[in-house]
DNA sequence: TCAACCTGGTAGG
DNA sequence: CCTACCAGGTTGA
């Protein structure tokens, strides 16, 4: 199990059928997840102790990222550490994480959802900020009339979530 | 203070 | 359908 600590976090692989994901822990939970690089992995050769805690949480995330990628629902999710997150962002990372699997929103029913109507450009810039994408579904966001939108992580990523999810899009 | 952003709505062709 | 334009909240430099 190849793992390092660079900035404090416990890092560790994710190996799916879509490619080699990223997980970074702390003792309170998932922290990030990054969708795999072309920059290969560069994985240290050190083998930093991973807490049992860390274990645990790497347990459910792998397989909740699985689940996730196949267009199912996840089951149970780690903890997440989203600290690290303004008080706004935590309110939007929070609100995706209660739209269904299948299901979608646009950016400014989730801005109206947490209270802050005009704030829609801004849920737009929280969800590209969301560190733990895929399984704070973030991708199930849409722009209005159900055009895509953008995705930090690709927009090809997350055409490919939402049609794993059955979710339509117009426009292409 | 300022520019950037995964928006939304309106106006016009 | 498409382009142009601007109001807009939040963030990070």
């Amino acid at each position: 199990m190849n793992s390092s600590a660079t900035d404090g976090l416990t890092q560790l692989l994710i190996e799916t059928a879509d490619g080699l994901f990223t997980a970074r822990y702390s003792e309170r939970g998932l922290a990030a997840l990054d969708f795999p690089r072309r920059s290969a992995a560069g994985s240290s050769k050190t083998k930093p102790a991973v807490s049992p805690a860390v274990q645990t949480f790497h347990r459910l995330a792998t397989n909740a990222l699985k689940r996730s990628l196949a267009g199912r629902p996840p089951g149970q999710l780690p903890p997440l550490d989203l600290s690290a997150g303004t008080d706004f962002q935590q309110r939007v990372w929070r609100e995706l994480r209660n739209i269904p699997a299948g299901q979608s929103r646009s950016y400014g029913q989730i801005a109206q959802a947490i209270g802050r109507p005009k704030a829609v450009r801004a849920v737009g810039g929280a969800c590209g900020a969301n560190p733990v994408p895929v399984l704070v579904p973030c991708h199930r966001v849409l722009a209005a009339n159900q055009k895509p939108g953008g995705f930090s992580g690709g927009i090809v990523w997350k055409k490919k979530l939402l049609e794993r999810e059955g979710i339509e899009l117009t426009g292409w």
